[in-house]
DNA sequence: TAAAATACATGCTATAACGCATAATTTGTT
DNA sequence: AACAAATTATGCGTTATAGCATGTATTTTA
């Protein structure tokens, strides 16, 4: 299933770095090193697979895994440099648009555009590096904008306009999201 | 020779997400796509050497240099993680002491304690996700302090006592930089 | 089904950070 | 050497953001 990944111990320093959905692995980074530097939390209930370190370490030499580790890391790496671009740069209100898109690309949506996944806003807070405050007064500001809709007593996010969300993004990278 | 790598084409949305020393090599990260993601300057006069895509490829079977890559990006997916985390929650001051540090980790410092490398106060604030002001009036402050040294009219920038820069940001990671 | 705990929402205040204006140095150019 | 351009530095008003207080709704527990 659905697990996030944090860094940081206190509440105050307390920082989600990535989003990982259901066949992604988790362990892809933990490879032969001692310990791993971010924690987990699976968002739902999740099946979890542990490979014994040498039986992996082994699996490495095969060519075929490599590249796809390869290519997995890259694009890890690519969507990191991004965040660090977007956190430092944007204002609140931009970094809640592209935490948006972020969720989106992450976990998906459903035939309704629904966020196919439930995060508090104090999780959302902490991917779009802001307060919880922050994030309800932003989303109910995109609400009225006509840009997303609150289903569900807030339980559900559905991304009416995504064209203005990106539109506040757009003038970051060159790329899209 | 020295290299930084940053993203966003304007001024207000540029940001160094990377510094790459001598030896390391940017094409990495260009591994299997067509285009790279973010832009590179150098920093000081370089040599750079070009690979043909396809015979790099052919390279990439080898298990040894797989295994090198695989480190590689899982490391720097480790720096970029940590800067992710560093961005979104410590003030302009914490992350002063942050970049300091992340540049002498990049570049390293000679026998007197001075960072191996000139970065005007603007890349330092692309760097520390700031402005320009805040960067000089932080480090005026650092340097009344006792915690760093501008020397050469602030060319170089020496690092009196490490212990304190760290301590600004010890809280946010559980582990040293 | 009542009580407690948690999550969501809103108003308000204090302040950290931004960014403009301006000045002083330093560097580059003819 | 004299000028222009760039960089570094400082002062100051404005604003965005954080963070508290407080209230309402929702979920959980007993």
């Amino acid at each position: 299933g659905k697990v996030k990944i944090f860094m940081g111990q206190s509440a105050k320093t307390m920082q989600i770095v990535r989003l990982v959905d259901k066949g992604n692995s988790l362990c892809f980074r933990g490879w032969g090193r001692k310990t791993y530097p971010a924690s987990s939390i699976a968002i739902e209930d999740s099946v979890v697979c542990f490979f014994e370190s040498n039986a992996f370490m082994k699996l490495t030499s095969s060519p075929e895994l490599s590249k796809h580790l390869i290519g997995f890391l890259n694009e890890e790496l690519d969507r990191a440099e991004k965040r660090i671009n977007y956190l430092s740069k944007m204002s609140v209100k931009e970094k809640m648009a592209e935490t948006l898109l972020f969720i989106k690309d992450s976990f998906g949506t459903n035939e309704e555009n629904e966020l196919n996944v439930y995060l508090s806003r104090e999780d959302i807070a902490s991917i779009a590096g802001t307060s919880e405050e922050l994030v309800i007064r932003i989303l109910s500001e995109f609400e009225k904008d006509g840009i997303i809709e609150r289903r569900e007593r807030g339980k559900k996010i559905a991304i009416i306009d995504e064209i203005r969300l990106s539109d506040f993004i757009k003038a970051y990278a060159d790329y899209a999201l």
